[in-house]
DNA sequence: AACGGTACCGAAAGCGCTTTCGGAAGTCAA
DNA sequence: TTGACTTCCGAAAGCGCTTTCGGTACCGTT
């Protein structure tokens, strides 16, 4: 208790073998659990070790063990910033999974002039983490087909075209869509338009592929330009909207289906700045969840889904793919829920 | 070039050192450029190392050098989530700036049970970071208290309440309030409304006194319910907004100043849903620079920040802490930029 | 030819930890 | 009392790298 740990000079484990009158090999062993150690003697040892503040050194430990206990996780390069509001979310959710193992995550950024497969490479060929989480999944993936040739454990947040042979988790988001589609055919919606995404990202193309699908299935018909890709943003969205009310107001959507809660966002406030209204006049359905869609007026449809949840269960497959031997690929398929809210209504705006 | 890197048998320095015919010592001294090397030597070495895909492990050269070359981040534990929308383009910036020099960033989260000392406390003692990286500071925060103590090189991004003997980058929101209602006063408002946010939380608190001594400064009156803490986000300001126009006519605020954009876009959809026309009726001001700011009709004025400027400079700076000798704190106090939209008119809705 | 000086490299110790191996006690049965 | 086990711990090697130290070989001077 007089000596405690004294700040500049660190408490090594040879200096707390030596306090305790042992060999470190004997401390080690006793701090690890090995069974070959009296309880008598580990309990001094974990005693005094609590005492000292011993900490051992993980790179130290690391270097003899031959582990990492680190995962890489490699920021999406987006060209809009603040594009993507679960990323945090999901991160928290990673970290936290990982913490409760001792495992650390590891975030880098992709530096101007490089691509993210330099900066894959790099963390794994230096021994800085032994598996990578990836998310915001394209439908051709570069980082996806490197990883999955270079034998590295990782799992996709988001599927590619070809997801058979690697772990992911991802939303149905074609399925959500396709619920979207009844929800809004149910209540007697026929013209049903959709503000689809950059269809190159998977998200987008499989909410795209919902809706497609869904619409194709229960005979609908896909007015023209009643489909618009490439909206990413409050914008964007703004002005696809515009020009899905310049449709005369006979062939005009009743109901506009939107790729995510930003775009749905946008497009309110386009119907409403055209004079129309939410709900009465066209009914608006988003994908997200996001805080913002219940303070909205009208408060908009959703179908939710929970990015902390999403970043635990990613952590926790990748933490078994690390520690377990080479096993088939785990995918999961999370469902997404429907939360309805005002914005949705019977065409004609009678109240559900 | 016929033995390339086989994948289970990583390249080590004395592989290479064999490959080569050199000492394993010599090989490290030509790749980390020592002046004692044949330059014909090094250039050897160096094709080699290529050719080979020798990656240096990071534990071992930590271990050997005492080096840690990582920033820790922990996540901020906040309540309602996606709250940050600055987070993710924070950590962006920051893991850029780390990257060019070859540093990494681990980023942890707090899990229930412990805080957020436990978890620097933990992070510090067994070597995985020199130095720490704090965001979304209290007035009083204990991790500046605790960081402060402990003599662990960290920067803060945002300020405490007694900010003198420590490092941190901070948005000036004082000066920024101040900014904005004497914008506003120039363009006639004198019945100036202030939905704060949490008052703990420095920043909104700076803004808070921003606005109170521009008001007292400039003789303005705040009237009886003028000033709403703790609205945090759309929804809590779309209610806080509700009860602001519940107030007669007469007496009623001109121009609402919101703590952040999101209360801004809340108390925006209050006042369209009450029948009135924000610009016209209402002026709104807002402080983020958000893009659904540009969507929202009216577009909204507000005060800009870039985050990942942000995060680079505190990159800067925490790298400077680390790799530096103990100097004297750099502090850093940066404007935002005043954005003037269409949400802002003079009162009375005559355009200015 | 002997000298000091320089350029270059190998040997070896060490970073802090883990883990195998062997040996000194202690235990028990015959 | 001896032998065979256990129990428990120390010694030592090793993880992959860095860095100091010293030594050889070569250079140019006197």
């Amino acid at each position: 208790m007089s000596e405690l740990q004294s700040r500049n000079v660190p408490v090594t484990i040879a200096r707390l073998a030596r306090h305790l009158g042992l060999s470190a090999g004997t401390v080690s062993r006793a701090l690890n659990n090995y069974p070959d150690i009296a309880e008598k003697t580990r309990k001094r040892v974990q005693k005094a070790a609590l005492e000292l503040g011993y900490r051992p050194s993980s790179s130290a430990r690391r270097l003899a063990r031959g582990i990492i206990e680190t995962v890489g996780f490699v920021l999406p390069t987006t060209r809009n910033q603040h594009s993507d509001p679960f990323l945090a979310e999901i991160l928290n959710g990673l970290a936290s999974e990982l913490s409760l193992h001792d495992w650390d995550l590891l975030v880098a950024s992709v530096p101007k002039g490089q691509n993210e497969i330099d900066v894959i490479n790099r963390l794994a060929g230096s021994g800085k983490v032994s598996g990578f989480v990836i998310a915001r999944t394209r439908r051709e993936d570069d980082r996806v087909n490197y990883l999955r040739k270079s034998g590295l454990p990782f799992v996709a947040q988001g599927r590619t075209d070809t997801p058979d042979d690697y772990s992911w988790l991802d939303i149905d988001n074609e399925q959500a869509f396709m619920d979207a589609v009844s929800y809004l055919r149910d209540l007697g919606h026929a013209k049903i338009a959709f503000l689809g995404g950059d269809p190159t990202l998977n998200f987008a193309w499989q909410r795209r592929n919902g809706y497609l699908r869904a619409m194709a299935d229960q005979n609908g018909h896909i007015g023209v330009g009643y489909l618009i890709d490439g909206v990413t943003d409050e914008l964007s969205a703004f002005h696809a909207t515009r020009r899905l009310l310049t449709i005369t107001e006979q062939d005009r959507p009743t109901a506009i289906l939107c790729v995510t809660d930003a775009v749905a966002i946008g497009a309110m406030q386009a119907i409403t700045h055209a004079g129309l209204t939410v709900s009465r006049d066209i009914s608006i359905m988003g994908f997200d969840g996001l805080p913002i869609g219940e303070a909205v007026q009208p408060a908009l449809t959703t179908l939710h889904q929970d990015s902390y949840e999403i970043g635990r269960e990613v952590g926790r497959m990748i933490l078994d793919l690390c520690t377990n031997s080479p096993s088939a690929p785990t995918q999961t398929l999370w469902q997404a829920k429907l939360t309805p809210r005002a914005s949705v209504n019977r065409p004609g705006g009678n109240p559900a």
